[in-house]
DNA sequence: CCTGTGAGCTGGGAATCGAG
DNA sequence: CTCGATTCCCAGCTCACAGG
């Protein structure tokens, strides 16, 4: 493997380029200093470059405030924004078949795309959507005003771990308002905005959140695991005015979108397309409607998903049992390769002919599996052409250390982004 | 003995932002 | 500037066991 600087960039590439140029590009991404490093890895018959820099630091993670809901395993808006800046038009259509909290079809609202959302986890569409409607915060408060509670209700399960009886009785109510309201129709976009809100809520580690102090809100807490927390902090759960917090929630959600970014993210919100289906077979996307599709799938079976939602399921009344079923989890890279491989050629059907595709992975199993190279010859076989594979390489400042991790050790510590184009 | 598999186990703190 | 709230900060690790 030869290593070369700063040569042969392809045009369309070319604001990767960090020592050259101007423009949002080079203010957000990349370090001027560390300059692109160019390598070439040899895949079957294709010789693919490989760009490597630090495009997006923890420094640079600011991003458009309406992408702070809690999820786990979501990239930073930095990445889609830089391909739909880099690679679309205002009014192209933007995708993202593993969609997740949505950053990829939020970032693409903002700046004036259309999009098309798919994830199998109905949860999805509930954190995504109604951030293409954003209420007024007056409405929210009389909405929280007229929603009706019952301080006698309580969850079928125990939660008592995680909240105060009057809070519990609160998100029941609220709980419970929510599930009529959709059940019978009426559920407008202030109940989805209240609901996208509240699931955010529930459990966190500060008074920001419904529950007593648990872990942040993007690591799942079971409630065996909570009870020790609590013993171990002495703690027991106060009462949380749930609807002092949702509307604080809001207005932190809210407060650096323009009035133009709320135009464009309702336009995009109204003719959007939210599918709750198995990647692979997403039929009702049109052939070639697709300009750029930005995601990041499912990195074989290390995350369990369904499991790590559990509570936010509960509040929506989602059966977290049947979704983990749906999900494919691959546990071998062969496994995952086939799946993959099925999901490429349904891009390749929905891309529009130009379009692109850019397939985030990163390493796991402490690097040992590098899932880009396995990309590369997937997305080949299905008919794109793979215009090189951008590393992001960053010193993190991971803090975790629950099990003693050490910074760059374990986890992910790349952004592998491969590029295919659909010629 | 080596490798793959699946069940079971693990639980805080540093960095950063922004309100005051 | 200070201080408190908040943050896509772990895509994990270990070990027993089965099968080659």
């Amino acid at each position: 493997m030869q290593t070369t600087r700063q040569i042969d960039i392809p045009r369309y590439l070319a604001e990767f380029r960090l020592d050259e140029g101007t423009g949002e590009n080079l203010s957000l991404f990349g370090d001027k200093k560390r300059g692109t490093e160019i390598e070439y890895v040899q895949i079957d018959d294709h010789r693919i470059p490989r760009y490597i820099n630090e495009y997006w630091t923890s420094g640079q993670r600011q991003a458009s405030s309406i992408h702070e809901v809690s999820y786990r395993a979501c990239f930073k808006p930095q990445v889609p924004h830089f391909f739909i800046d880099l690679l679309t038009q205002e009014g192209d259509t933007v995708y993202d078949p593993f969609s997740g909290r949505g950053t990829t079809v939020i970032e693409a609202g903002r700046l004036g795309r259309r999009v098309i959302a798919n994830d199998v986890n109905p949860l999805s569409e509930i954190l995504s959507r109604p951030r293409f409607f954003i209420p007024d915060l007056k409405d929210v408060e009389k909405r929280l005003e007229e929603i009706p509670y019952y301080s006698s209700l309580r969850a079928e399960m125990d939660l008592s771990m995680f909240f105060h009886p009057d809070t519990e009785s609160e998100i029941v109510s609220l709980k419970n308002y929510i599930l009529e309201k959709r059940q019978s129709g009426r559920e407008d976009h202030v109940d989805s905005w209240i609901r996208m809100v509240a699931t955010n809520r529930l459990t966190g580690h500060s008074p920001g959140f419904f529950s007593v102090y648990t872990l942040p809100p993007n690591q799942a807490v079971s409630p065996e695991r909570q009870i020790k927390i609590n013993e171990k902090r002495h703690q027991k759960p106060e009462y949380r005015d749930t609807r002092k917090i949702i509307l604080k929630k809001s207005k932190s959600l809210i407060k650096n979108l323009t009035r133009k970014e709320k135009e464009n993210l309702r336009k995009a919100g109204e003719s959007a397309l939210f599918l709750t289906e198995d990647a692979r077979y997403t039929g009702r996307i049109p052939d070639g409607s697709v300009q750029l599709t930005v995601t990041s799938p499912p990195f074989l079976d290390v995350v369990q998903y369904s499991q790590d939602n559990w509570l936010r399921c509960w509040f929506n009344s989602i059966d977290a049992e049947e979704i983990s079923k749906k999900i494919t989890m691959s546990r071998t890279v062969e496994e995952w390769c086939g799946v993959m491989g099925d999901v490429f050629r349904e891009l390749f059907r929905i891309t529009r002919k130009g379009g692109w595709v850019a397939f985030e992975v990163g390493e796991v199993r402490g690097g040992s599996v590098k899932l880009d190279e396995h990309v590369v010859p997937l997305g080949l076989a299905a008919g794109f052409e793979c215009e090189g594979i951008l590393i992001n390489l960053q010193e993190f400042t991971k803090t975790s250390n629950i099990w003693g991790i050490n910074n760059n050790t374990c986890g992910t510590n790349t952004n592998r982004i491969v590029m295919f184009k659909k010629l």
